[in-house]
DNA sequence: ACCGTAGCGGATGTCCCATGTCCCCTGAGC
DNA sequence: GCTCAGGGGACATGGGACATCCGCTACGGT
């Protein structure tokens, strides 16, 4: 064991330390050739192999479960950890929500990267998509119609519906981020308070995409899907407004 | 310390103790009305207000510093920080290269993402583009033809060549997110070996995207641009093969 | 009077230790 | 053969001690 002797090698800045010290960590996972589902050596002997404390390593390990890189199982161990963005759409929804309080433009950027996906993948993913995932978007579309006629709302359909949509191209990265976006999405709107809207006219953009996306149609698809956010994008400048 | 009774509100997962933790600080972020750069109280100010130890509350505040929430400074304090990605950039630069070790479907599907948005927003940003604007990019493209003819490597030039082309969008989230995955080719371009690319084709490759996006035509710049990156999708699967 | 610097106070960084909590695995009992 | 209680290993939490760093201030030289 490298124990590092008396200096912990030339002082950098403390946040350097830190980061090498994760960086430490994935080669050591990618050294060790481990995969997805395998386990990590336990906290002490990381401790150990390099050369640092346990809180520090702690520390560490915590940001790195946050990145999704690793998972830590209480009381069994560690391990590397399958795609997981939970952390990334926490921060997101803090800056959002903080951008919300004063200009909502981080919000109102949000909305124009999740557009630019939406509409710029809708063409690929159709090429790929099959019947029966059509059947399945138009189940979602008619779900947000029955609701939207109840006077429920219906914000599980809707976010059913954009997933359908780009299932075709299973993207798990695309699926991750979209489904941050999402989730982002949805906090501001329960904290914009979504009283307002009108149920039958956002159930009506989606039958628009839908029928555009069954047409094979792609241009029209990507217009609608355009004009879908541009109605979002209105409501948040609304509330910024205030 | 108040202590809680004796029990800390039932024992959910640990996993949901912590999340609960950094949700609390950020709220109280919100709460007091912190923009960028305020400053947070003191690790034993929050300890005592939370109702943690300090390590906890440690594990957590750099989870949230990964983040890009707030910023640590080393003997002055914690503040709210401007958005800042170089964590997520790190975990995904770790996906990308696990991924390439087993069958580089990570990449692959980092460079799609990559595509749709930066196909997908070339129309966005030329309705905004000044001239001056479009003078930067063509100066990036000769940049790398003359690099390119030199027999250089010049990857600054390509990094710059496409945060000139979205800049017009004033888009940070955008610029964070595109820096991200640029952050993240460059690991793995540097990782797979890039010296069989033809350094004239990738210029002439730019140079084709720069030309539409001066004349205009929006429909022909997307295409180029997606012609750009099925070079890169190409050169990963080679390597992948191997 | 001005300016550079050494020292001070406070905050974070690192580490250790003790104890609580949880999970998987094993083996005894049915 | 199956079920379930117990053991052991591993992570979670909290507290304390000491090191390190930063910005500010007050001292002393010019």
């Amino acid at each position: 064991m490298p124990s590092s002797n008396v200096v912990p090698p030339a002082r950098f800045s403390a946040q350097a330390r830190l980061r090498a010290l994760q960086s430490d960590i994935m080669e050591l996972i990618l050294d060790r050739d481990l995969e997805a589902g395998d386990a990590l050596p336990t906290e002490n002997e990381l401790c150990t192999a390099l050369g640092v404390g346990r809180n520090t390593l702690r520390e560490s390990l915590k940001v790195l479960q946050a990145l999704g890189v690793i998972e830590i199982r209480h009381g069994f161990g560690m391990f590397v950890a399958p795609s997981n963005f939970e952390a990334l759409a926490d921060g997101l929804i803090f800056r959002a929500r903080l951008s919300l309080r004063h200009h909502g433009l981080e919000a109102l950027q949000l909305v124009d990267v999740r557009q630019a996906l939406e509409a710029g993948l809708i063409g690929s993913s159709m090429d790929l998509m099959t019947a029966g995932q059509l059947a399945g978007i138009e189940e979602s579309v008619v779900r947000m119609e029955e609701l939207g006629a109840a006077g429920e709302s219906f914000v599980d359909a809707d976010s059913d519906f954009h997933s359908r949509l780009f299932e075709p191209l299973n993207n798990e990265l695309l699926f991750n981020l979209l489904g941050v976006f999402w989730k982002v999405y949805r906090k501001i709107h329960s904290e914009i308070g979504a009283g307002a809207e009108d149920l039958a006219a956002v159930a009506e953009l989606h039958r628009n995409v839908y029928t555009a996306v069954a047409a094979g149609d792609k241009a029209r698809a990507a217009q609608e899907l355009t004009r879908h956010f541009d109605g979002i994008r209105r409501r948040i400048s609304d509330v910024v407004a205030d």
